[in-house]
DNA sequence: GTCTATACTATGATAGAC
DNA sequence: GTCTATCATAGTATAGAC
């Protein structure tokens, strides 16, 4: 985690005082979970009074869920373009979701680690949209790495375990990379590319 | 996660009403989070007042830091007995590294989640003792690989990038894994190790 | 849009009877 | 060891002035 690294995604619709918040909350919720953070903590971050901040969102879950909801969509937009350039062949589709994914991670450390972790928090009806677009995105890994399998690309047997583990060195990234202290990240992104690669068994 | 596994280790030294409000703050801490919980709730959960339970902790944090505790002593008693099993081989010390910490993720999920997801709402005080077993334990898998990357076995050239993965594929098992929708545990153990071994570049 | 003031509730924790 | 009753504080959120 990078405090230099950008707090929210740059397409984030959000200008002046909402987007202060946001980028407040983001680095509150990341450090202390949403529950250990308090309206009045996130006014003292923004410097204002807590009482302003229900101008610009009606509640503390609303905070949370936009902060969940803009991950989600940076998410789904970067694969999709990874993916249209990425043409058939899964390899290359392998490859280019766990760049994308690494990158974005390790690039928002903050608002991945919200995303992540704090979306327990929501209620179902702020939850579900983003827990549609996460079942979407596992979906379609799955379905490049099984195709790899059909094909003869990999030689994964339990493709259902080897994409939890592909996703869940992704996930971490946010939690104990610096580029400070280690590679940077091209190469913690092509190290990634290239475990994910060896995970699959695909053939060299 | 799964209901019915076990939500403690075995050797936890605790009986009667103390270890059944353990039981209930693991599961509680487990899917509400720490700062998600009231001392109310748990003691509805233990059929309880919520007032007796300050006579078994003095605090909510020395629930969560007892809890931190035992599954900390859990893991290194448990990595201590594999290594001594496995002999000078590096491809046999990853491979019991991978296999013992996969197995306590997936039988003692709540209590995985409890540690990795809460520790970071306890004082430095109480949290101290579990990071430095924490350490300790990277180190170990970092020194296997690199001692194995030395003698020839390993091909890994980033090995603090592969590392951080072999951990976060297991970190991540508790999160995701149900004994009942997908494969059994030795299934899901040998699985991982495979896929460490291959991360690795393990010579085949 | 931001402020001060405040309502209302939930929370961690304690006191004292049994 | 557990209970009822209670304290002190911190929490989310609102009202109304500027």
């Amino acid at each position: 985690m990078n405090d230099r690294s950008a707090l929210l995604p740059p397409h984030l619709a959000a200008e002046g005082t909402r987007r202060r918040i946001l980028e407040g909350a983001v680095r509150l919720f990341a450090t202390q979970g949403f529950h250990g953070s308090s309206m009045r903590e996130l006014a003292k971050v923004v410097e204002l009074q807590a009482s302003a901040l229900y101008v610009h969102f009606p509640s503390k879950e609303h905070v949370l869920a936009e902060l969940v909801r803009a991950g989600h969509e940076a998410h789904q937009q970067a694969i999709r373009a990874a993916m249209l350039e990425a043409g058939t062949d899964p390899v290359a589709q392998l490859s280019a979701l766990v760049r994308v994914n690494v990158r974005l991670h390790a690039t928002h450390p903050h608002l991945a680690i919200v995303v992540n972790s704090e979306m327990g928090a929501l209620s179902p009806d702020l939850a579900a949209p983003g827990l549609a677009l996460r079942k979407q995105s596992a979906a379609l890994l799955l379905e490049v790495v099984e195709r790899g399998v059909a094909r003869g690309d990999f030689s994964a047997r339990h493709t259902g375990v080897v994409v939890a583990a592909i996703g869940a060195m992704g996930l971490r990234v946010p939690y104990w990379y610096s580029p400070q202290s280690g590679p940077n990240i091209d190469e913690l992104v092509e190290t990634h590319v290239e475990l994910a690669l060896r995970m699959v068994g695909a053939k060299p």
